[in-house]
Parts: C-alpha cells; sequence; structure tokens
DNA sequence: TGCCGACTTGATAACTTCTTCAAGTCGATA
DNA sequence: TATCGACTTGAAGAAGTTATCAAGTCGGCA
C-alpha cells in the first residue's frame, strides 16, 4: 500500500538484474522445468540456482511444486515473453549504436589521432 | 563481445531497477525535458538526480544536449514505452495476486485458525 | 528405521550501488 | 575578467546483493 508505484517498479526490474533468473524466465517460458534440467542448462551450483529460485519465487513470478523426489518450476501466469521480446528489442536497439560507435571510432582513427569519445 | 548475451540482459534490467530512473524514463516519454524540470518532478537533490542520469546515459538509452544554461535530456529513440507497458502489465498482475494472497488469509482466518501460508 | 539424493536455507566475506557533500566545469552576464 | 547559476563529477561511508560452504528438510528406498 505505501509502497511508491515507482519503487514497486523499479523492484520488479531489478529481481530480473541477474543474469541467472533472466535464463530461468527463459527457459520456462517453454514450459515447466525441475530444477534438474534448469541446474543442467545454466550450469551453476545447486546453491546458487536455488537462491535465484528463491528470489523469483518471492517476487511470485514463478510457482514451484514438488513430484517425489524432484521440484519443478514454472511461471506463475505472467505474460513475460512480451516482456523480454520488448527488452530484446532495446537491446538490440543499444548494442547497435555501440558498434556504430566502434565503427565511427576505427574510422576517425585512420583520418587523424588518437581521439578518444567514450571510455567504453 | 566477450559479453555473453544474458549478462547484456542483466544489466540492462539492473539499469531500469531504479525509482528515479524509471521515473525519468517515463517523464521523457512526452518528449525531451531539462534536468530543471526533472529535477522538480523527482523531488531528489541534483547531485543525486545527476548521478542517475549518467547512469542512463551511459547505458546509451538518453541523450543529453546542452542549450545555453540549462541541459535537456531526451530518449535515445528507443522505444521504452512498450517496454514499460509490459512490465506494468505483469506489475499488475503480481500485485493482484497478492491482494488475493491477503484476502484468502483473511477469509482463512475467518473460518479457522491460524494457518500460515506463505512468509509474505 | 536409517540412509541417500535432490533441493533449500543460513551465514559470511567480496562486491556493487546509493546517498551525500565538496569541488569542478561550462555558459552567460556584469 | 570575475562571478553566478545550472549541472556534473569525485570520494567515502552506508546499505544492499551475490557466491560459497556448511547444515537442514523432505521423499523415496533398502
Amino acid at each position: 500500500m505505501a509502497v511508491p508505484l515507482y519503487q514497486a517498479k523499479a523492484e520488479f526490474f531489478r529481481m530480473l538484474g541477474h543474469p541467472v533468473r533472466i535464463r530461468v524466465l527463459e527457459l520456462l517460458q517453454d514450459g515447466p522445468r525441475p530444477v534438474r534440467d534448469l541446474l543442467v542448462a545454466t550450469g551453476v551450483e545447486p546453491s546458487s540456482l536455488s537462491q535465484q529460485l528463491a528470489v523469483l519465487r518471492r517476487a511470485g513470478i514463478v510457482r514451484a511444486t514438488r513430484e517425489g523426489g524432484t521440484v519443478v518450476y514454472e511461471l506463475a501466469g505472467s505474460d513475460v515473453a512480451e516482456l523480454l521480446r520488448a527488452a530484446r528489442r532495446i537491446l538490440a536497439e543499444l548494442l547497435a549504436g555501440q558498434e556504430d560507435l566502434l565503427a565511427e571510432l576505427r574510422d576517425a582513427e585512420m583520418g587523424s589521432g588518437t581521439r578518444s569519445r567514450r571510455s567504453a
């Protein structure tokens, strides 16, 4: 209630801000997966993966169910796909922009001396 | 180059993960704005806002241009709107889920004893 | 019952990020 | 040129995040 909307949004994005969490969400888009599979797909340590899964669970974006010896995760209904698609589009734009910059830098160096523009 | 794609995505989301940065992006969706306006709209300290603007600039998602005494910021072309819309949709779902949980908890308490389901 | 495999949880050190305050840059104006 | 206003940058401590290792839980199965 007393949580300002902007803060909720920021927290949401922060919750997405980890490579393993992103990867898990992308994997779950194809359907439920047992932890075992996620473990293999991500290649991280079990306890580390578990911590990241806990973050996603706490946020309510995934749901875990126990099936005998294994635990299965699935998206909690949200349409994550669209979000990731939108992000991918912007990211492509940003990375393309960086390539342009690099190209520019290359060309500039051929014509004149060292002339740095951005540190990275 | 050697940056894995998942890491780039995670960094992108992390860059969005701050209330002031989100707010700035939303403001810039309506067009370019001088820092002065952003300062008023967000109500944070000038130096603090400047730091957040620097983060957005470094990511390449906004662009700054100096116009006499003032500096004007604008989106660097990306369609941020769609991303924020998608995020808003999921967020709405998640928050609605939380309300359902609360309601469930309330109802459960009326009918029976304490019966915790989730810690939060 | 006792043990094993599959996960999760807790604790902690290494890192990042954020806020704040002091100092610096850049135009415009006197 | 001196100075002011509008921003940005640097630095340092506080706060939050992550990887890792040890310990714990929960279902099978011998």
